[in-house]
DNA sequence: GGACAATCTTACCGGCGGTAAGTTATCACA
DNA sequence: TGTGATAACTTACCGCCGGTAAGATTGTCC
């Protein structure tokens, strides 16, 4: 056993993952996963500061995987929307933390950038549907490895030159989704949200990933235009 | 200042609404709360036994109020949508723990019953809008006050009658949505849920009541028919 | 006025997140 | 080769939390 633990800040996050994926992101403990990896409760301070910290790293892993897939699905709007509950189905731990700005550090650049690349994918397939989205150019990105999972090219989406169209020259302008994209996003968001927190089931509806991607495609197909 | 608090039940849930509004589920303190309320920390117990109790009680509140308002909206599916977002961004923290399961006592009769309200009006409005959906017997109701809104009927739905198609007759055989209307739920589960975390912000988005509900009419419009 | 139940209190436990200060291994560089 | 800076981890401590057990106070009902 030495004294490094050798790929500690990796182990952690996986097990995190884990954690997260089973009883919430309250659900845990940071002395919990410590002791799993048989270090003391303050070693994880040093890779991530505090829990803060170890999601908000975890967030970051989740938003380069999911942009992975968004960026897969191409500009097939109905197959994003399925590929983003999959997605939720796949990675629970990720997706619980990784639209969660309360319990994640929002100045964190990694964070951002992660977090740059899922809204670009997710612009990106609404630009695709209409010829009407408008795109800002904050927030440059950065491709840190780590992200992307096999088989899934990173695939840097550059999502400059559409359309711009705000009004007061601020600087950073928000880009906005129009309001049916926005509706599809939060179908899929809402979908998976419901299905992980057992609420489906809690309703007496099923929930299992063949059904509820099933769901959400024939939901979102009564979206897109015949 | 009388041993006997008076309304201590009531005031800790209104108090619980208020933290979970702003700090989420695992920002309550019982602790805290009852510091709040000028009793000891164990006070609480003896009205809710425990943390999850006290969440357990504020869920089954939320889900008497939310089924109030779908109940007002009839049966204009849009406006039961509408409504549904509407209700999310008026009582955050009912909201935030209503479908979360894992936080909550599942076997509480209370909830049961005041989730099946909800459930019901969710049923109601998709029968409405197709005339094919499905409808179980299950899980009597209880008008036992305290639910609805200044100046919103209770209008305990009866929700029987309509076509039940289940094969095998197992005794709680689960009604289900038709899959557009589980998309139109989870629309705007998922919309409400992207808002109040903050989500839609850190994404720059828009997030206003009226940007919300505005854009949640306009992609529900999306489904409906013409 | 006396039994009884409801309501609230004091006292205690282990676990958690977080901080401060110290120890040990590794690595860059002379 | 060795030595000094630095990264990685430990020990010791703090206050807060949720939860339990046992006791005190109050209201109710006969």
């Amino acid at each position: 056993m030495a004294y490094h633990h050798g790929s500690l800040k990796e182990d952690l996050l996986a097990a995190a993952a884990r954690v997260v994926a089973e009883r919430g992101p309250s659900g845990l403990s940071l002395r919990e996963l410590a002791r799993g990896l048989g270090v003391t409760h303050t070693a994880p301070r040093h890779h991530f500061g505090d829990k803060r910290g170890v999601l908000t790293a975890l967030a970051a892993q989740g938003h380069r995987l999911l942009a992975g897939r968004l960026g897969a699905a191409g500009d097939d709007f109905l197959e994003a929307g399925v590929a983003y509950v999959r997605f939720a189905l796949d990675h629970p731990g990720h997706f619980a933390v990784m639209f969660r700005p309360d319990l994640v550090d929002d100045g964190s650049d990694e964070l951002r950038q992660a977090r740059s690349r899922t809204r670009s994918a997710l612009l990106r397939g609404a630009a695709a549907y209409v010829g009407s989205a408008m795109e800002e150019g904050g927030e440059a990105e950065q491709s840190t490895a780590d992200g992307a999972e096999p088989g899934v090219a990173a695939s840097a989406v550059t999502d400059a030159g559409i359309a711009k169209s705000t009004k007061a020259g601020a600087t950073d302008s928000p880009a906005e989704l129009p309001p049916f994209a926005l509706l599809a996003w939060s179908a899929a968001h809402g979908m998976a949200s419901l299905a992980l927190s057992g609420a489906l089931s809690a309703m007496g509806m099923g929930s299992t990933p063949e059904e509820l991607t099933g769901s959400a495609r024939a939901g979102l197909q009564r979206l897109t235009p015949s």
